[in-house]
DNA sequence: GCAGCAATTATTCAAGTGTATAATTTCAGC
DNA sequence: GCTGAAATTATACACTTGAATAATTGCTGC
């Protein structure tokens, strides 16, 4: 009579990653107020009961959510270097284009990675997130501008280096939020010109276009 | 017997802002699930039952918290400019160092600011505001690199002024993002010299430290 | 000082929240 | 096929939420 709803187990990983894929959704769709137990269950096709279940609290698995969603944008910056050329300065040409256009320029990505900051002041543990995924992607970055330097015959230096790497990781995150959220202010293109630019001026390279 | 709560009568606008005000504080404080009529109302020294006297309802409250917030941002950096040199290097000059330290760089305007960026890919009328006061400060910071080239006797065109500052821009709010959030990985004055010999390169300017 | 109106508080309510617990169902091992 | 343990659903609950309404108070104009 009451039809209790037939379901199939699915592996442990599976269920967790489902649920916080469900969180990073309602999140970007609606807010961290969104993201209540009911309607992430819902997304994930699951019942609000399972949550409980594999994360002991529903900050528990706010909080994996947001760790994933760091771990994922690294991971996605990662992935892209393995497709770029060898030769230093076309390699970190197209690191630069690929930075500020899509798909790593999003609206999602976007309201999912202000809700992650907007946790950093008031969250210790954010704090160590977000610092680790900052210093790893600035590091990489300085790899690259120094050698890229070094290709070019141009002098360099390991205090230098760092600054540029620092001044240029923020250009690129700012043209980032930029890009993302106010994609109509900005030609087709546009973007990745004034991007590399400002980079070939900032390091006194001359980047192919 | 049952005591009933003292009160005065403030005007209607000093209400506002008390209200206003107290939303913003607990936005910073907790974010905007934190941001309860109750909790709005015992910050603001007030009955929750007022709220509703002069907002028809929370989301009002909290769309005018985020219009005022953006405003004074905007107005924050613009009463900044009337304390610069008039000399146009040494005006830009202190406008970028303004924009990247103390009292600008500040974590909990930074998770205000986060907390508004979140809404504007879902909000037509948070994108509304979000484009305004970005036009503004950048249309600003052309201005000044316009004069700033002009001064030191750089060529310049239309073109080439617009791209430097949605860089300029970019840069600034990358540094001020970072400096907010992570200020022990950086020393003392260090934001500020990367920030201005970023832009001396960018510029192609001798900018003073 | 008093009348009346608007500002403010107090109270109430239905809906939604996270969580705990009990009831069922799936499925692997025999 | 059976059994038992683990996964999943269903139900219940105490609490918080935003809002609506009623009761009171402060204040302005006379």
């Amino acid at each position: 009579m009451t039809a209790r709803r037939t379901f199939k187990r699915e592996g442990e990983e599976a269920r967790r990653t489902a649920l916080i894929d469900a969180t990073l959704d309602c999140i970007a769709e609606g807010g961290p107020q969104a993201a209540t137990v009911r309607a992430i269950a819902l997304k994930a096709g699951v019942t609000p009961g399972l949550i409980k279940h594999y994360f002991d609290t529903k900050e528990d698995l706010v909080a994996a959510a947001h760790e994933t969603l760091m771990t994922r944008l690294t991971e996605a910056s990662a992935a892209a270097l393995d497709d770029l050329p060898a030769d230093p300065i076309a390699r970190l040409t197209g690191f630069i284009a690929n930075a500020v256009t899509p798909p790593v320029v999003d609206p999602r990505a976007m309201a999912l990675w202000a809700a992650s900051m907007q946790l950093v002041p008031r969250d210790a543990a954010m704090r160590d997130v977000h610092e680790a995924t900052y210093l790893a992607f600035r590091d990489r970055l300085e790899r690259m501008i120094a050698d890229a330097l070094r290709a070019a015959g141009k002098p360099y230096d390991k205090p230098t280096t760092r600054a540029l790497a620092i001044a240029g990781n923020a250009l690129l995150d700012g043209l980032w939020i930029e890009a993302s959220v106010l994609p109509d202010q900005f030609a087709q293109g546009e973007m990745r010109s004034i991007a590399i630019r400002a980079f070939a001026r900032l390091l006194d390279l001359k980047l192919p276009e």
